[in-house]
RNA sequence: GAUCUGGUAGCUCAGUUGGUAGAGCAUCUCCCUUUUAAGGAGAGGGUCCUGGGUUCGAGCCCCAGCCAGAUCACCA
């Protein structure tokens, strides 16, 4: 990036680290710097006349002659520091205070602070600085969010564009949105806790995969050159987590990053987190009651309460949560009761009550669609949806009392599925059934239905699973509920985004077609009156406007002025 | 993929019927030794997202495109 490029501010960043080099300070030295405090340790723990070594960003800067106040902040907050200039300055030489501090600094720059803790007038705790160090220069000015006593912001950085695509920006001076991420660490912190606790076992299975399976969705494909085969990556982790189940593991969990080449909106990014758990001899009733003692416990550990607002919403995570059929939640919401109906009768259905549907629908599939349609959106509070159609469930273990059901439950939160659990198929020769039912579903146009059958999944279910029950969480998801966020952007650190053109790869070194016209004309004299110039273009008079300002601007051409004529030439290069 | 809304100074935003591009904060200069979103005085800073078009003249009107957000469609 050439200076020319660069903001008046950013240009007088630069110049003022050369100054600080010229005073023999590096505005990025190497060494360590002894912190001891932070600022919250400061305002928790106060002591008057307490020494104390502290470092941030200087964050605001009242200079008032020869005393200033700042705010330096650090990772935990912010603490004011008073700056005397014979503090820093006993001697007669003042350059530390009139030009580093004053001058030479800017407001975002790291700086170290030795100095002593004291209240101003008005009683706000501070550090009175007896020496700063210069850590790191900042060369980009930050926005400028001011709050007042009263919590009120000022010129709040809220372009969500901007705030995506420069996070450590918003990170800096957003302080509600690092609460957030910190929840998010909490949540997961709390989940493995909770699963360590009973003695379940973290793992870590493939994200590249030579078959995608485990749900349906459209992959993210790659290459693996040395193999010279396609790998995928994964979609969900399943089939793996089962693998070790088989080879003896009692429990397994694993925070998986899924990838699904699908569309974007408010609640989907491309790679997501879902925590995925394991149990062997268990099954989804007890999974039940596992999710909900879970989520109790994470909903505590996130947010100190099992009550959380999402939106208009109170939810309380407090277990345990009511448990309702889908075939009986239909029934509430609708009247219609889907037992023992066919195809043809739940088709004639669906299209006398406004669902869309078409042929390459099943039992099951209609039986979603009215569920989604009708009734998912009103569990607000925790809410178990059990005994799903088998059609839509295919690595589900066939319900104990009923052969057209599965025993799986979700669990809707707000409308929307959290959590996703099964007991699972461990019967190898149902399973390879469902898998070839899911093909023909495929043949059918479901593209929803897995293309390939993973063989040795089907294999290692041959060797014996035990009876197991899984557990699938939308970590995303959760955090949003968790934190009161509607948007999955949110509680992402970096939102799949569009790439960021920049500046000197959109410009380019060629001329645009006006200017083009104009160069060619007076390449061949060198230099033209400025008027006959115009006529010989030919343009339009904006077009030649925009084509000769174009041209001076690049440095190609020069306008000279005689007596009362303009003469245009090209600029030797 | 569709529709709507938006893109103007480092940041947040105004910008009237189309007529020399504005404010606050930030920056720069000067004054100020307990201030606290905001002390005083002065100054600088802009490809008005991009490319076309209409017009004597476009930040504004028209067309196309780019990027973002929201809504919808899609979504184990």
């Amino acid at each position: 990036m050439s200076n020319q490029d660069l903001s008046d501010q950013e240009l007088q960043r630069r110049e003022s680290a050369d100054k600080l080099r010229e005073l023999g300070i590096n505005p990025f030295p190497a060494a360590l710097y002894p912190v001891d405090h932070l600022s919250t340790d400061i305002k928790e723990n106060f002591e008057e006349g307490k020494a104390v070594v502290i470092a941030g960003r200087l964050m605001r800067r009242k200079i008032q002659g020869k005393a200033s106040f700042g705010d330096l902040q650090d990772s935990a907050g912010r603490i004011q520091v008073y700056f005397n200039r014979d503090e820093i300055c006993p001697g007669e030489d003042k350059t530390l205070y009139n030009d580093v501090f004053k001058k030479l600094l800017d407001l975002g720059d790291f700086i170290g602070i030795e100095g002593t803790l004291f209240k101003t007038k008005v009683g706000e705790m501070s550090v009175k600085v007896l020496k700063f160090t210069v850590l790191s220069k900042s060369m980009k000015p930050l926005p400028q969010v001011k709050t007042d006593d009263e919590g009120n912001v000022y010129d709040a950085f809220t372009n969500p564009e901007l705030r995506y695509r420069q996070r450590y920006v918003d990170l800096v001076v957003n302080p509600q949105v690092k609460e957030v991420f910190v929840k998010r660490t909490k949540l997961m912190t709390a989940m493995r806790q909770f699963f360590n606790d009973r003695d379940y076992f973290e793992v870590e299975t493939p994200i590249l995969q030579p078959i995608a399976g485990g749900a349906a969705a459209r992959p993210f494909i790659t290459h693996h050159n040395a193999l010279n085969i396609p790998l995928y990556l994964r979609i969900a982790n399943e089939l793996y987590l089962k693998r070790l189940i088989v080879g003896g593991f009692d429990g397994v969990y694993e925070f998986s990053k899924n990838f699904r080449n699908e569309g974007m909106d408010r609640t989907h990014n491309p790679e997501f987190t879902a925590m995925e758990i394991y149990v062997s001899y268990k099954d989804y009733n007890w999974m039940m009651d596992f999710t909900e003692q879970l989520l109790e416990h994470c909903a505590i550990a996130v947010n100190g309460t099992s009550d959380a607002t999402f939106g208009e919403h109170q939810v309380s995570f407090k277990a345990p949560y009511k448990r309702v059929t889908m075939r009986q939640s239909i029934i509430d919401f609708t009247g219609f009761d889907i037992n023992g109906k066919s195809e043809e009768e739940l088709m004639t259905w669906c299209k006398a009550n406004g669902i869309e549907v078409d042929n390459t629908m099943g039992r099951g599939k209609l039986i979603d669609e009215i569920f989604g349609e009708k009734c998912e959106g009103n569990y607000i509070q925790p809410t178990f949806i059990t005994d799903y159609p088998k059609e839509m469930s295919p690595l589900c273990k066939e319900h104990r009392d009923d052969p057209t059901l599965t025993e799986r439950f979700e669990l809707m939160v707000c409308g929307k599925e959290v959590a996703n659990a099964y007991s699972e198929l461990n019967d190898p020769i149902d399973q390879r059934e469902r898998f070839e039912e899911q093909l023909k579903l495929a043949a059918k146009g479901d593209d929803e239905a897995g293309e390939f059958i993973d063989q040795d999944f089907l294999r290692a279910l041959e060797y014996g699973m035990p009876p197991t029950s899984g557990l699938g969480i939308g970590i995303d998801r959760l955090v949003m509920y968790l934190t009161n966020n509607q948007s999955i952007q949110e509680v992402l650190f970096f939102p799949q985004m569009k790439p960021e053109v920049f500046g000197s790869e959109a410009k380019g070194p060629e001329l645009t077609d006006n200017e083009q016209v104009i160069f060619d004309i007076l390449k061949k004299s060198g230099s033209m009156d400025l008027g006959e110039l115009k006529t010989a273009a030919g343009l339009s008079n904006k077009q030649w406007d925009k084509g000769i300002k174009g041209l001076g601007k690049h440095g190609v051409t020069k306008v000279t002025k005689t007596d009362d004529a303009l003469t245009v030439a090209i600029v030797e290069g």
